[in-house]
DNA sequence: CAACTCGTGGCAACCGTTTGCCGGACGGCG
DNA sequence: CGCCGTCCGGCAAACGGTTGCCACGAGTTG
C-alpha cells in the first residue's frame, strides 16, 4: 500500500509527478521531452502517455530559467494605431510561429521614452528583437542590440541587420510616373524629422528629380497622421503645386481630404502619390496612387532573418535587405492640366459649401 | 586580499553579486527591492546605490518562477489585420502599463485552431486574459477562464466578466435614423454565423424595427471583410433595398464599393449604415454613417476590469458591462427617394464605364 | 576472458529569485 | 534586573525544469 501523499490537484502536475507515476527519475522525464532519443524509446513512450493522462504541460518559466529559452520574440512598433504596422505584425507573427516562437507585440506609442521603457521591460524576457520604425537613436538601438539578437525594420542602422523597402527605386518610379503625366514641379510633403525613412525618401526624390530634370520643393515636417495631412493641405494651398508626393499614405489621405474640403478637385487640381499602400488607400477618394511596400513580407522577412541570426549566433544580414516596392497607380494622379490651380482662389468662394468629407 | 572569483562580466549581475559587494545576504538584497520597509532604510539605500553601480536588474524569469508574477497580460484578438482592433489594442496597452503590466498581443488569425494553440502557448506565461472577439466556443472559453482570470470582450459568456458595446441601443438609434429618413424596409447584411455580435445585432434590429413598424430583411452571412462586403453588394443588387445596415464597417465599405462599381449612386440609391467606426470609415466614399463603438475605452475598460478581478481574486463584473455606442451620421445615409432603385437595371447599361474605385 | 564502448537511467547541482523561520540586538516597562 | 516586543539580517528551502557526470549492464572486440 503506497501512501506517498498525492500532490495538490490544484496545481499543474510537474515532471516529479510524472516521474513518480512512471517509476523513473525526474531527469528521465525531462529528457523524454527535451531530448528525444536520449532515452529508450519504450520508456519515452510510457512517460509520454502517463504525462498525457496526468495532463502534464512543461512550465515555460521553469524551462526558461536555466536555459534562457523563452521562445519569445519582441516586435516593437512605433504606434499601434497606425495601419502601416498591421500587415507587418501579421507577417512577423506567421514567421515566428512557424519557427516555434511567440510574438510579443510592443507598442511604443510614438514616444521615445515609452519605447525605452517597454523595451527594458520586455528585453529580459525575449530571445530576439525586431525594431520596426524605431524612434530611438542609433546608439540606443545598438545598446539593445548588444543584449539580444536584433533586426531593424524600416530603417538602416550601420552594422546592424536591417530590412527596408527599396525606397529609392519606389520613389524613382513615382517621380517617373508624375513626369510622364506632364508634371514639371513636384512637392514633397515631409514626415517627422526624426524619421529615418523620411530622410531617405526626400533624398531619393531629389536624386530622381535631378536625373529626370524635374523641379522639387519640400513642405513640412508634418505628423505622420491624417491630421498631419490636413495641416499639409493648408500649407499646400499657400504654395500650390500640380503634384505632390507625401511621406506616407496617412499624410496623403489626410491631405486629400483637406484639399477636397477647400474645394479642390482631385486629381485634376493636384495629383497625389502616397507611400506604403496601407489599409484604406484603395477606398479613399480618389483611390490613392501609392508606392506599395510589401508589408507582410517585410514582417516575415525580418523575423526569419532574426531567427537565422539566432541560430547561427552571428549576424546573417551584413548588407541591409532591400525588399522591392511597387508603384500602384490608382485614381489620385492624372495628367497635368494647363489651367493652373484655380482652386486656390476659388477656395474662398466655395468655403461655405457642404463639406464633402462629412465631418466638420 | 580578497580573491573571490569575480563573476563572468558577460552575464547580468544577480542579487548575489550585489550582496557580495555590500557585505549582506542575498535575501536582504531581494527584500531591499521587493519588500521596502522590511530592511533598514540605510541598508536599503546602500544596496540600491551599489545595485545601480553594478547595473543590476531583477530577472523577471527568476522572479516569476516561485511567485507566478510575470506582470504579463494577454490580449487575444481575432485578426491582427482588422482595423477594428487597432484602437482596442491601444486602449488595452495603456491600461495595462498603467497597472504595471505588459501586454502580450496574440493574433488568432480568424482561426479557432490557431487561437487555441496560441492560447495554450501563452496561457502559462500570463497572469490574466482578455479575449477580444474570440471565435472559440463558450465551453473552450470557460476552460481558459478556469486557469487564468479572464475578461471577454465584444461578446457575452454567461458567468464570465464581459465587456460589450451597447448594441441594442446603437442599433435602435440606427434604425430610428433610417426611419426618420423615410425608409420603410431595411436590409441587414449579416456577418459570420459564428459571431456572437452578429446574432446580437440582428436580434436588436428586428426588435427595433418591430417597435418602429419597419420591415426588415436579412442577407448573408458574409465574411467580415471588404471582400465580404463586395459579395454582399452582388446579393443586394438581386434584392434591392433603399437602406441597409451592415454587420460592421468593413462590410459596409466593401459593399459601397461594390455598389458604386455597379453604377449605383450613393447614398441616393442605397443608404448604408455600418458598425464600429473603424479607421477609414470617415474617409471612404461616401463617408460612412456608423454606430461608433468606444474602441479605446473598450480596451482599457476590459483590462481595468481584469486587473480589478486579479486584485480581488473574485469576478468583479457580475453583469456584462455595456459601454455606450453613438450614432455618427455622415454621408452614406439620406432621405429615401421616390423613384425606386434605378441602378439595378441601369447597372447593366453603365457596366462599361470607368470604375470609380480605381481597381479592377 | 579482459577491456572497451555504447545505451540508458539516476544523482545532484544549477538557474535567480522569494519567503518562512530563526535569532540577535535593542529599547521599554514592570 | 528580567521579560517581552520590535526591528532587522541571515539561513535555507522552495519554484520546476535542464544537464554534466557517473554507474551499470550488455554487447563487441582482440
Amino acid at each position: 500500500m503506497e501512501e506517498k501523499p498525492a500532490r495538490q490537484a490544484r496545481t499543474q502536475p510537474t515532471i516529479y509527478d510524472v516521474a513518480l507515476a512512471c517509476g523513473v527519475a525526474p531527469s528521465t522525464v525531462s529528457r523524454a521531452f527535451s531530448r528525444p532519443g536520449r532515452v529508450n524509446a519504450e520508456t519515452a513512450e510510457r512517460i509520454r502517455t502517463v504525462a498525457a493522462e496526468l495532463g502534464y504541460r512543461t512550465n515555460p518559466l521553469a524551462r526558461a530559467l536555466p536555459t534562457g529559452k523563452t521562445d519569445l520574440l519582441a516586435l516593437v512598433i512605433a504606434d499601434a494605431t497606425n495601419p502601416f504596422f498591421f500587415e507587418i505584425i501579421r507577417g512577423a507573427e506567421e514567421a515566428a510561429s512557424e519557427g516555434g516562437y511567440t510574438m510579443l507585440v510592443v507598442d511604443a506609442q510614438e514616444s521615445v521614452e515609452a519605447e525605452r521603457q517597454a523595451l527594458n521591460r520586455t528585453l529580459p524576457l525575449v530571445e530576439g528583437l525586431v525594431l520596426a520604425t524605431s524612434r530611438m537613436s542609433d546608439s540606443a538601438i545598438r545598446v539593445a542590440a548588444k543584449q539580444r539578437p536584433t533586426v531593424v525594420l524600416n530603417r538602416v542602422v550601420t552594422d546592424l541587420p536591417s530590412v527596408v523597402t527599396d525606397n529609392p527605386r519606389g520613389m524613382r518610379r513615382a517621380v517617373e510616373h508624375l513626369a510622364e503625366l506632364g508634371h514639371t514641379t513636384l512637392t514633397y510633403v515631409a514626415g517627422p524629422e526624426a524619421s529615418w525613412v523620411d530622410g531617405m525618401r526626400w533624398r531619393s526624390m531629389r536624386e530622381a528629380a535631378f536625373e529626370l530634370d524635374i523641379k522639387v520643393r519640400r513642405l513640412g515636417p508634418f505628423a505622420p497622421t491624417l491630421a498631419g495631412g490636413l495641416a499639409a493641405a493648408e500649407k499646400l494651398r499657400q504654395q500650390p503645386s500640380s503634384a505632390a508626393i507625401a511621406y506616407n499614405d496617412l499624410v496623403a489621405i489626410g491631405m486629400m481630404r483637406g484639399l477636397a474640403r477647400m474645394g479642390a478637385r482631385l486629381p485634376e487640381d493636384v495629383s497625389v502619390v502616397g507611400f506604403d499602400n496601407i489599409f484604406g488607400s484603395d477606398f479613399c477618394t480618389p483611390p490613392l496612387t501609392t508606392v506599395a511596400a510589401p508589408l507582410r513580407r517585410l514582417g516575415s522577412f525580418a523575423v526569419r532573418a532574426l531567427l537565422d541570426q539566432m541560430a547561427t549566433r552571428a549576424p546573417v544580414l551584413v548588407r541591409p535587405a532591400l525588399l522591392p516596392a511597387q508603384l500602384v497607380v490608382r485614381g489620385s494622379t492624372t495628367r497635368k492640366v494647363r489651367r493652373s490651380s484655380a482652386w486656390v482662389s476659388a477656395s474662398r468662394a466655395t468655403a461655405g459649401r457642404t463639406d464633402p468629407s462629412g465631418t466638420a
